[in-house]
DNA sequence: TCATTACGATACGCTACGTTTCGTAATCGA
DNA sequence: TCGATTACGAAACGTAGCGTATCGTAATGA
């Protein structure tokens, strides 16, 4: 995994070609250190009220040696972010576009519903007034969760269990949509419960009359 | 329209049964000045580049004026936001749930794709630090458009255009959302093309197999 | 031993916050 | 017309956090 999107003075990981560096390396620690401190800060006082010196203070470091290593706060927390909690959403294919988008979506919730949620809230907060941080977010974070339901979607559309005129990004919106609304707005629970209910009302109606699988309300889970 | 959600140090409106405050009246241009320099710096730098010294300079007052009638930065941008910048969103009654929902949604989009939508997605960003602006922007907002298309969908229920089953909070989720998402995280262009297919994505399956509209891609749009 | 680099402490200038003080202006009632 | 009262703008204040610079010390390699 990366470690620093932009090299702050010198090199902060060395490229392939790297001359040994002379002089006193490096303290190995301090760069986890700092970002386990970032990741706390982030969930207890969310992106606005991170700041460097609180970050400093907890990892037991100088403000000096993170201006070092990261040119800016948002660096930092995407550093963070991306290091330390990252994906272990759920990659099925048990056959069926409504289970396996079923698991995607529970296990998304669950996310959103832990402290990563909180810290995707306050991400996505950042990006609006931060364009690098918005970039490397929806690349980083918003596309990845997308590939993996893309995925899915893909290898229905190819077992013709999906409708042909059915088109893939919208149908991803549709579904990602609502999760990152509730999330970011809390205008309703982000449970379980509403991940099934969404899949079933947006797939009613998309699946080929042969598919065996029905989403209809007497249809799946219950 | 309310002009201040919390008192600041007097009262800002008298209420009912007011005393005749002596002394020198407040300026009656000022207040309109304030909301008006907040609204168009808040379009050019944005929530977090907003600062109260711009305002006031931008209005011609005082600093000190301006926080003599408001307590924060928050409580200024959101009288600004729903003083000068309020809904014009279609509120159509076609007897066709679909012809409804693309009226209101791509109003919607219009509205996401102008100044406004950039007030917007800073105030869903201001949100995630600030609850009273989260609990002000959810009522007088987001509820207030989604109490719309409530109304659109509420009506085609009662026609019996929809499937009894479908519950309609998941179903406007499923419309909203995905306009929010694309608004904040600008994965993807949001345009009248993009809330045609989600809407028609949506409701594909959706209505009663008696109903005289046809969602599938032969029909409707085109 | 010496050059080189990392480190932490400290101090700096900057910006914006939200408050306080003060002299002036506007309105009302006596 | 005067005094009480309130609003106004200007200025200065203390606080906080930013990002930078300086400096003495520590760790490594040659």
């Amino acid at each position: 995994m990366m470690s620093s999107r932009i090299k702050a003075k010198k090199q902060a990981t060395l490229a392939e070609g790297e001359e040994k560096p002379s002089g006193r390396p490096r303290c190995p620690h301090t760069h986890l250190a700092i970002l386990e401190a970032t990741r706390d800060l982030l969930l207890e006082a969310g992106f606005v009220g991170l700041t460097i010196e609180g970050i400093a203070e907890r990892a037991g470091v100088g403000k000096t040696t993170i201006y070092r290593r990261w040119p800016d706060k948002a660096n930092i927390v995407m550093d963070a972010f991306f290091t330390c909690a990252n994906p272990k959403l759920a990659f099925p294919d048990t056959g069926s576009l409504r289970e396996d988008l079923l698991r995607q979506m529970r296990a998304l919730v669950r996310e959103f519903n832990g402290p990563l949620g909180q810290t995707v809230a306050t991400l996505m907060a950042g990006m609006q007034s931060d364009s690098s941080l918005a970039e490397a977010f929806r690349q980083q974070w918003i596309e990845a969760r997308r590939a993996e339901s893309r995925a899915v979607v893909e290898r229905s559309h190819a077992r013709g269990e999906l409708r042909a005129d059915i088109e893939t990004e919208v149908l991803l919106d549709a579904l990602h949509g609502p999760l990152y609304f509730r999330l970011l707005t809390q205008y309703a629970p982000l449970n379980a419960a509403f991940a099934e209910r969404l899949v079933d009302l947006v797939l009613s109606g998309l699946l080929t009359t042969t598919s065996p699988i029905k989403t209809t309300k007497t249809g799946g889970r219950k």
